[in-house]
DNA sequence: ATGTTGGCTAGAAGCCGACAA
DNA sequence: TTGTCGGCTTCTAGCCAACAT
């Protein structure tokens, strides 16, 4: 029987894994265990970063101490556009948890945005990969790992179905470059492809328990890799507290704010894992929503990643138009949208969207620059700004968004056509907004 | 034989460790582990504040990224007089790395400095706890623990010599209180101490190694508890990486300028297993040895932990004094003495220490106010200020230490008789400082 | 006094098909 | 098609004393 070694993997291979130094991870890996709702916008586009979003995933990342000393203050604008300068994918070292880091280039107003940069539609690919998730068979001592027919088809080597029992010894890179070996079998009855030698000291080493998912990927090059997917509960971060929180947060903020002003690159760690909203989003994405409406009252639908891991869609209903942090944050279009989701088992969903996340009922595109508006309350005035309430309450929102020249702030370049058809649609306040009552 | 279940623990005891939540450690568990040169300063004490002893921590602790975006600018003063508001003494709840949580608020030029807050001679107590570098024995798979005999004589609970053989159940809380059980016998030819079942478990699920120790400590009420301490030499953290190192450090200054302006109150992080120089400090060790004196080619000692686990102290000679970094942090008593070390061995060893962490070598006292100068050259004028170089460079300072009143920087209080006996030791600039060649 | 090793044994790890969902 | 289980085998974990340092 052929069989050279079965043995598992450890520090076997010459894998540069060393201490302390992140690696840039292999692209096509990294993007298949984040999931396909994870899409970073290419380098060198234009972006605009959210501080606000930055902030909400280093508290989820983060201990909710005892701590809470002294709100820090910054004069920063709750969006500033940046050149998306470089991308480096990451995984930590113990938990394989994936990250990725933005380098951000705050744009000067000289520099003009190019015209409405489209994102290149990336060409699907065949099936290459599989994802399955650990059944409690899989995970204990007491076997190994059962592979699902069409996966091990077409995304495993072939085995050589002339031997009795077929059987090879697979070889597949984790998410550091790190090998691993399995004894992939073909018996019982009925027939099925199963993983046993090896594979127990890759589900004890990676501590994955019933629930976890594993990810294998073929590439071009018959080179197989293997990645690894948390179940979403034990999200637990066993956070490292190398500084405060309070620290931490401050940093966020006076980092964006000091790149901001001096126009200097800066960067930021993105988790993926935390399933909250992206906050460097394309700047194609944001004008183009920006340009459309939305109003209370009005459907939608937005992209969820559902338990078998596939793309599904909710739908849900806009309640409630305005701001999260009216005081730190006010006129920003992050999380401006409180929505009501229409499956009963709405938890886990959030309560507040921004524009850019969710997509119009009838599924024609995303929110094109046209009358959605389906609200009679809020009759569309089409070429003029809306401003269903005072219109002065708006007005510091528009200086924010294209701002006269404050020093200090970043600033949004002028679109082309200001005063043009597309108007600058600004958030519409609805009429009673039941902000204390949010449960 | 006496030996009820003899099981391990894992998730039995019901000890509150939630999931994300911090809680305080056990103090004198805590200061065991973190062994005899970590001396917190008492809660409501003044201490000084140094933010790049701060950023030293910071740095190592963090992975040396490849992310060296601009350099922060703040305007800081090298040290900050705070009150110690509070201290939460934890550990990490992976790696039981022990960090502490100390609440600064920053001191008011009207709030008089208490005169010379000398520190209470805490009472030395009994030996009750002992620490055990583990053998390649102790971590195998093959057997148990061997437990030195005296160790075992005066920290554990007396065992039962009539049995046959004598041998009873440990229980032992962890630094997060959770209960670790252990058979303890008393067996072989000769006789001695093992711990045999449920000390595997301990030992892979501490992840511990060869080189690590363990520490068991006798309370008061027969309660026993134990911790542990990884070699220095994997002392790799796998950091979470929650935000970028260019964040994390802004963070830590941004957030001390906010704080001393503000005089409100911040939290740090200090990390004892980092091993480097503390970088909150009492304040009366600061104002003895700013009221001291040291100069070029003095002899000093300084203690250190041996491998052993204990203290002691290494020799060495100062052979400079001057700013580490005369550009970011110009006349700063932080590393200001450049030193050799007697043992050739003295790699590990920083090559840059502070005032207040050496002694004179007839140890007589910690450096008092007395002349010490033993440098011919560096003769010392008692009771006036010795500028060796030019005076005029170290005029800033005396200001930025007792500043006249500039709003944004911490303000150190004036010394009490800052024109009488004892004068303002300002640190003497060598002849020749070779910055360059510092290897 | 205590680290390491060989011997021995109990129990877990782990491979297999049967069977059911 | 694939999750779980009983049967069986292999191997390691783990207790012991002997022996060495």
């Amino acid at each position: 029987i052929l069989l050279p070694s079965s043995s598992s993997s450890s520090s076997s291979s010459s894998s540069p894994c060393a201490r302390k130094v992140f690696i840039s991870v292999d692209s096509e890996l990294w993007h298949a265990c984040a999931g396909p709702l994870v899409s970073l916008p290419p380098v060198n586009s234009l972006v605009v970063y959210w501080p606000q979003g930055h902030l909400e995933q280093v508290a989820n990342c983060t201990p909710q101490a005892v701590d809470q000393p002294p709100i820090p203050q910054y004069n920063l604008p709750p969006q500033i556009l940046c050149r998306l300068t470089d991308i480096t994918l990451m995984a930590h070292p113990d938990t394989d948890k994936l990250y990725a880091q933005m380098d951000l280039t705050p744009v000067r107003e000289s520099e003009k945005p190019l015209v409405s940069e489209e994102p290149p539609p990336a060409a699907k690919r065949k099936r290459n990969s599989f994802c399955k998730t650990l059944t409690a068979s899989d995970t204990s001592t007491h076997g190994g790992f059962s592979v699902p027919r069409r996966a091990a088809e077409e995304c495993l080597p072939e085995l050589d179905y002339t031997m009795n029992p077929p059987c090879q010894e697979l070889v597949a890179k984790d998410v550091h470059g790190v090998e691993w070996k399995f004894r992939h079998i073909y018996r019982g009855h009925p027939r099925r492809h199963l993983l046993t030698t090896g594979w127990s000291v890759f589900v004890s080493s990676k501590r994955l328990v019933a629930g976890d998912s594993v990810l294998f990927l073929r590439g071009e090059n018959e080179q197989l890799r293997l990645g690894v997917r948390r179940a979403p509960k034990q999200q637990q971060d066993a956070p490292s507290m190398v500084v405060s929180n309070q620290s931490t947060q401050i940093g966020v903020l006076a980092t964006a704010a000091h790149a901001a002003m001096e126009k200097l690159r800066f960067s930021v760690i993105y988790h993926p894992s935390t399933c909250l909203s992206e906050f460097v989003i394309p700047y194609h994405k944001y004008v183009k929503v920006i340009n459309s409406t939305a109003s209370v009252g009005m459907r939608f639908k937005m992209r969820f990643e559902s338990a078998d891991l596939t793309e599904r869609r909710y739908a849900g209903t806009i309640t409630g138009i305005g701001d999260v942090d009216p005081v730190r944050w006010p006129n920003s279009y992050w999380r401006s949208l409180k929505v009501e989701w229409d499956e009963s088992a709405a938890s886990e969903r959030q309560e507040r969207v921004s524009l850019w996340e969710i997509e119009p009922f009838n599924s024609a595109a995303i929110l094109p620059p046209l009358s959605l508006g389906q609200n009679p309350s809020q009759k569309r005035r089409p070429n003029k700004p809306t401003l269903v309430n005072s219109s002065s309450v708006w007005d510091p929102a528009m200086k924010l968004l294209w701002p006269s020249n404050p020093p200090h702030l970043a600033s949004m370049p002028e679109s082309e056509d200001l005063s043009s058809p597309a108007p600058i649609w600004p958030i519409a306040i609805p009429p009673v907004m039941p902000d204390g009552a949010a449960s």
